[in-house]
DNA sequence: TAGATTGTTAATCGATTAACAATC
DNA sequence: TAGATTGTTAATCGATTAACAATC
C-alpha cells in the first residue's frame, strides 16, 4: 500500500466518528457539513476536514459530507466489513460479560469459543457455546479460523498464554490483563487496562479538588 | 495550587509508571536510573525525567530514582492514597464482573452498593452487597458518601442516569455506557468504550493485512 | 575527585488549527 | 452565477527528544 501511515491519534477518532454518523444515519439525516459535525462532537472543523482527507476525499465542497456514504467508508476503513472470529480465554465474570456482550457480534466479531483452566467451568454454556479447557485452545485455534483472541485472565498467566497466542499465529490479541505483551509485530494488541483507567478518574479527583481550595 | 496544568499524555502514562514501579518494588529494586526504566518500558529515558518533573524532582543526580519513594509519589498524584467509595448502576454481566474484580479494592476503591432496575436482580448478593432498585440510588448517594458511579447500563439510560448522578453531587463517573456524557465540569469523567478499542484492534488488523500484499 | 545521572533548556518533530483557493 | 463548504497549504501550538550544565 502506498498511504502514508495514518498517526495513531487520527485511528483513535475514527470510531468516535463512526458512531456519530451512525446515530445520524439512524436519525435519516442525509449530509452533514464539517462545521455541524464539529458542533456536535466538540471537535474543530479543521480537525475533522484533516482526518477524513487522510482517507481520501469523502465530501463534496459546497454540499458537506453525505451520513450514509461516510459511515459506510469509515466502517471500511475500521475493517467491520469483514468479518472476525474470536475466542475468549478466561471465562471468569470479564469473559463471560463480554461473550454475552452482543454489540460486537452486530460488528462483525463472531464468538467462536471460550476457554479456561479451572474445570468446574468445563461445558458450561455461554451464548449456547461451551467453556472448554485450556488444553484445546491451538487445536481450536487451528481449526475454527480464529483471528482475535480476548485475554481476560491473570497477568500472570497471560504472558505464556500470549506466547501460545502467537506461536498458533493469532492475528490479534485484545488483552485485558494488567501487564505489557511482548508480541512480535504481526501480532496486533490492544490493551484494556482497566485499573489505569480508574486510576486516571482517581486523579481527576484529586486535581479538582485541590483546585477548589 | 499553584501547580501549571498537566498534559493529559502525561497522565495517561502515570498509572503504567505505577505499574512498573510496583514490579519493581515487589522484586525489592532500591534505585533505578531513568535509562534502565527507559530500557524496561520501551519509552525514551529523556520522556521519563520530564514526566517525573512536571511533578517535582523525585529523583536525584548520580544516583537515580528510589523506587519505593518514587512508588509512593506517584501513589500520590494519582490519589490512590485517599479512598474512594463506589457504586455501580447496572448489575448485568459486566457490572457484577466490575463488582468481583478485587483488584479495585486493593487500591482504596470500596465497592459500596449496586443498583439495577430488573427487579429480579433485586436482594441478589454481589460480593456480599444486595443489589438494590434504582429509586434508592440518589437516597444511597447521599447517605454513603458515595464518590464515583459506575454506569455499565445501556446507552438509552446512561444520559438520564447521569443527570441524576450529576444533580446529586457525584464527584466522578466511570462511563461504560457507548455515548459521551454531557456534564457539569465539576463532575470528572472517563470512559472506557470497549466497543471503540475492539475497533481500533480491528483497523489494526485490516492495516497489517493490506501491507503485507 | 571522577563518574553517573538528574533537571532543565533548546531543538525537533508531529499534531492541531487557521486560512483560503478550489470547486461543487 | 453566488454561496457554501471542502481539500489543502501554511502557521501555530504542544509534546517529544536531544543535549548538557548542575550536582550528587
Amino acid at each position: 500500500m502506498a498511504e502514508r501511515e495514518i498517526s495513531q491519534a487520527v485511528i483513535s477518532r475514527l470510531p468516535r466518528y463512526f458512531r456519530y454518523l451512525g446515530e445520524l444515519r439512524d436519525r435519516e439525516v442525509e449530509r452533514i457539513s464539517s462545521q455541524e459535525l464539529s458542533r456536535l462532537m466538540h471537535v474543530t472543523a479543521s480537525q475533522i476536514r484533516q482526518d477524513f482527507n487522510h482517507f481520501g476525499g469523502f465530501g463534496q465542497q459546497g454540499y458537506g459530507y453525505n451520513v450514509e456514504y461516510l459511515y459506510q467508508e469509515i466502517s471500511k476503513i475500521l475493517g467491520l466489513d469483514k468479518t472476525h472470529h474470536l475466542i475468549i480465554i478466561g471465562a471468569g465474570n470479564l469473559g463471560q460479560a463480554l461473550a454475552n456482550y452482543m454489540n460486537f457480534q452486530r460488528r462483525g466479531f463472531i464468538f467462536t469459543g471460550i476457554f479456561d483452566i479451572n474445570p468446574a467451568l468445563f461445558d458450561r454454556q455461554i451464548r449456547g457455546i461451551r467453556v472448554r479447557p485450556m488444553e484445546e485452545m491451538t487445536d481450536f485455534i487451528r481449526q475454527n479460523n480464529v483471528d482475535i483472541a480476548v485475554l481476560t485472565i491473570p497477568k500472570s498467566e497471560a504472558v505464556a498464554v500470549a506466547r501460545k497466542l502467537t506461536d498458533v499465529g493469532i492475528k490479534a490479541i485484545w488483552n485485558f490483563a494488567h501487564v505489557d505483551l511482548d508480541v512480535p509485530e504481526e501480532v496486533q494488541v490492544e490493551n484494556v487496562h482497566l485499573s489505569d483507567s480508574l486510576m486516571r478518574l482517581s486523579y481527576l479527583i484529586g486535581r479538582y479538588e485541590s483546585r477548589q481550595e
